[in-house]
This record gives C-alpha cells, structure tokens and sequence, in this order.
RNA sequence: GGCAGGUUGUCCGAGUGGCCAAUGGAAGCGGACUGUAAAUCCGUCGGCGUAUGCCUACGCAGGUUCGAAUCCUGCACCUGCCA
C-alpha cells in the first residue's frame, strides 16, 4: 500500500519560505515522508479573536493536514492565564473567566481552517485539561526538575527582561509549553511542533523536554516573521490590528488589507498565504509587472485569503464593493442596489435628519473615518476629505440635497482608500 | 544599605519659574507624483471649539508661588558608582 503522505511536503514548504528554522532537515524529512504523524500548533487567547499573525500558522496547519499529517489544534486555556514573556516588559494577567471564553471564540475560529473529518482528521485540545489539576510539587518534581534555570537565563526573552524586570509566572511560562509537547506526545503520539519563529525557544525546550522525560525525539518547524519590504513587520493598519473575526475586522476592511500588498512583496504573500501552486503565483507576478495597475497579484492575494478567513461569499461582497466605490465611473450613475450592497460593506451610519443638514465633519467622525472632531476637520482642511470623490475644502461645509444619491445615499471618503457609507433617513 | 542620576505627548528625546499643548526625530494622518503600490517632496500631528477661550497632559500624592514640566516634601519604579 502507497504512503498515503505527500513526501514532497517539506520541499514545497520551504520553496514557499515557510520554514524560517526547524530541527534537524533530513530527519524531519524522513520523518514526514515515512507514514502519517501527528502534529500541533497552540494559540494562546490572549484576545476574543485570532489576527492576521497567527493565519500563517492555520495555513501551514491545513497544508501540513493536506499532505496526509493530523493536527492538533491547541488552545491555550492555562497558558493563557499566565503570558508568554515579550521584549518589551510584564503582562498584565487577564481574569480567568475572560480567558475561558476567548478560548471558546478562538478554538470554534481554529476549526473553520482545518477538517475536522478524514483520515486525518484534526483535534482540539486545550492545555487547561492537563494542567488544571497538576499539583505544584509534581510539577516542579516532574517537569521543573528537567530545566536548568542557567539555560532558562540565556533565552532571549529573559535575557532581555532581567533589567526591566520579569515575574516568576512568565519566566515559567516556557514550563508549561513545554509540558504541552510531552503531553500530546504522550496522549497522542504527536511528533512534530509547529509554531512562529519567535516561538523557537519555546518550541526547542519542548522537544528537549520529551527527550529527557521520555527519550524520544521529536521534531519541530517555524515559520518566519512576515515583514514588508522595508523590513518592518507587517500587518498593521491605521486603524490597527487586522483581526479575523468578522465583527473585529470586516471582510471589507480585510479584503483592503490584502488588495494594498506592496507590489514588491506581493508575490511573496502569494506564496506563504495562498494554495495556488508557485508556478501559478510566477504568472501573476509577470502579470503584475507587466501591467502593475492592473494589480492582478494585489487580487489574487486578497481574494484568496479572504475566501479562506471569510467565505466565498463575504469575499465576493469585498471585491464588488471595492470595484464599485474605486472604479472610476461616476458613482451617481451606480445603479441603487449595487451602491447599498457596496456601502453595506464598509463602515456605515444611518443618520437621522429633520431640517437641517449634517455637516461633513460630522459625518466623518459618526462613520469612524475621524477620531475626533479636531481630527475631522483638519481632514477637510488637508484636503483630504471626500464626498462622493468630490473634494470637500470648507470646515464648515454641511450635507447638500444634491448630494444624495437616490436620495438618500452618500460615499464619504479620507485620503485615498478609506470610504465610508451614510445612509440619510428621515 | 550609602551616594549620584533619571521617570516628558504613540515611541525616542529637548526643555530647569511666566514667551510651554511643550524644540527636534520617528511613527501616524493628509496632499502632490502614480496604480487604492514603493520611494521622494510638502503639510499636519491632545480634546472641545465662532473664540486673543476652556479642559486635559510632563511617574504618583501633597506643598511653595500671582504663576510650575521646571522649586520643595513624601512615595513608587529605573540606571550607575560604592558597600
């Protein structure tokens, strides 16, 4: 009988630059093309929903699980409760009861990238099932007894934390990890780690915990940090973190984030996001440079992705929207049903009005487009604020009749890209 | 434990009694050029605002003064030197 893996697996990984690190090449290599294995990947809820960061991971998970590997999906109930150490100082602990229901919204979003049928079918665990009731003396005596706190020191992370200060609980942070790993590869003879780069350390202390307390050798993989072309990391937007959820960061809102991918990493995110094949990612590439308006790459991306996060149909809704609002036609020459399923996708308010007219610094800070009041008509006086692609100078400047479309629609724009819809009701 | 220095807006960093909502840089935002790209250049950058007006802000809490980011007292945290 055929190995039902594809043992092109790694190969295909790493000519996508999945792989920013693993553990020994030809091991993992081997081990990956001998038969089917058990992985995992965790996710700590450190907020109600996943964010553009940790998608790497859920598309290096449902390709590993493609290729004929079962993963195990983890959500960190305890190691939520505790906070793995970053650079930049000391946590603040998130009450219990606030976890536990980000571990819910986060492991239901997990699910939505894997299949959870199939021979190899993915399984949800969380940490707090093995942790909850481990007592502090067998802890420290089963596990705490294979770290020595000389090699903990040395970790980058504590390392740079021991000027500013770090607290016993995130030292120990990478305890818990670690247990993680002996677990499931107790449970579930799960070999293989999968993780961001800037999880390494923790990864490596886990496998050197399995082969301590048990002597087996495990294997372990990081992607890379995703960064743009100047070499700042990527995925912030003006308005901040771009979320998964749906309520967090509308489909439109992503859809955006994807379709503004800079022309010179653009192919890149093409091959560490989407499923195409690389020969296929090449021709848009050509595409894109040929006719770099045109932005087919830019397309691609977007629709790839957000059909992954969103569905086909959110991702649809998304595109039309975008051609409709940025097109170049006249706006008023939309056709009604098309301009409110367009609107509809951006941020929009219904705004009640009586005689008067609202102004448009109003309407920018009612539609989220502006911070402040301040901040709306310093937009206006930049030049930057737009009602219906038409240029608004005037600070003072109110809503005209005319300028509703079918009566009752307008398409508030600031800057270039950001568009929002108010819909006029009386 | 002793001595010295530090804690400023999103970040870095000036400012040592009124001219300070606070120099400068970065980030952000807007404009120009393009293509809803990058780079570059220009503008802007606490809030409320008709306002030469008010509110909030220079680690925290008090105090001196007509007036404090700036002086004094106490507290917290950080850094360096000495024990």
């Amino acid at each position: 009988m055929p190995s039902p893996v594809d043992g092109r697996l790694l190969d295909d990984l790493e000519a996508r630059g999945l792989v920013a690190v693993s553990t020994d090449r030809d091991a993992l290599q081997a081990h990956l093309s001998a038969g089917p294995t058990t992985f995992y990947c965790g996710f700590d809820p450190t907020a109600p929903s996943l964010h553009h960061g940790n998608l790497l991971q859920l598309v290096t998970m449902r390709r590993l699980q493609q290729a004929g590997h079962s993963p195990l999906a983890l959500v960190g109930g305890s190691t939520g409760l505790i906070g793995d150490p970053k650079l930049t100082g000391e946590r603040n602990l998130n009450p219990a009861d606030v976890v536990a229901g980000w571990v819910e919204r986060v492991a239901e979003q997990v699910t939505r990238f894997l299949d959870l049928e199939g021979p190899a079918a993915a399984v949800m665990v969380n940490n707090l099932d093995w942790t909850a009731d481990v007592g502090v003396l067998e802890f420290l005596r089963d596990i705490g007894k294979h770290f020595p706190v000389n090699r903990m020191l040395d970790r980058e992370t504590v390392r740079a934390r021991l000027d500013s200060g770090i607290s016993y609980t995130e030292f120990s942070y990478v305890l818990l990890q670690s247990m993680d790993f002996l677990e499931l590869h107790r449970r579930y003879g799960c070999t293989l780690q999968i993780g961001g780069s800037d999880q390494w350390g923790n990864i490596t202390a886990g496998v050197e915990l399995v082969r301590r307390a048990d002597g087996d050798r495990v294997h372990a993989l990081a992607t890379p940090l995703v960064t743009k072309a100047d070499g700042t990391k990527f995925g912030k937007t003006e308005s901040g973190t771009v979320w998964l959820d749906a309520e967090l960061t509308s489909p439109y809102a992503f859809y955006q984030f994807w379709l503004n991918a800079e022309d010179a990493r653009v192919g890149h995110y093409l091959q560490l996001f989407s499923f195409r094949p690389l020969g296929e990612i090449e021709e848009l590439e050509a595409e894109g440079r040929a006719q770099p308006a045109g932005r087919a790459p830019q397309r691609a991306l977007a629709h790839d992705v957000t059909t992954l996060v969103h569905g086909s149909a959110d991702a649809a809704a998304a595109e039309q929207a975008a051609v409709a609002l940025f097109g170049r036609g006249d706006l008023g020459s939309l056709p009604e049903p098309t301009l409110r399923a367009a609107l509809r996708e951006t941020p929009h308010v219904e705004v009640d009005v009586g005689l008067t007219m609202p102004s448009i610094a109003h309407l920018l800070l009612a539609t989220g487009l502006a911070d402040s009041r301040s901040a709306a008509r310093r937009t206006i006086t930049d030049g930057g604020a737009y009602v219906n692609n038409e240029r608004v100078t005037d600070p003072e400047a109110t809503l005209t009749e005319r300028q509703l479309l079918h009566r009752r629609w307008v398409v508030l724009r600031r800057g270039k890209r950001n568009v929002a819809g108010v819909e006029i009701r009386r």
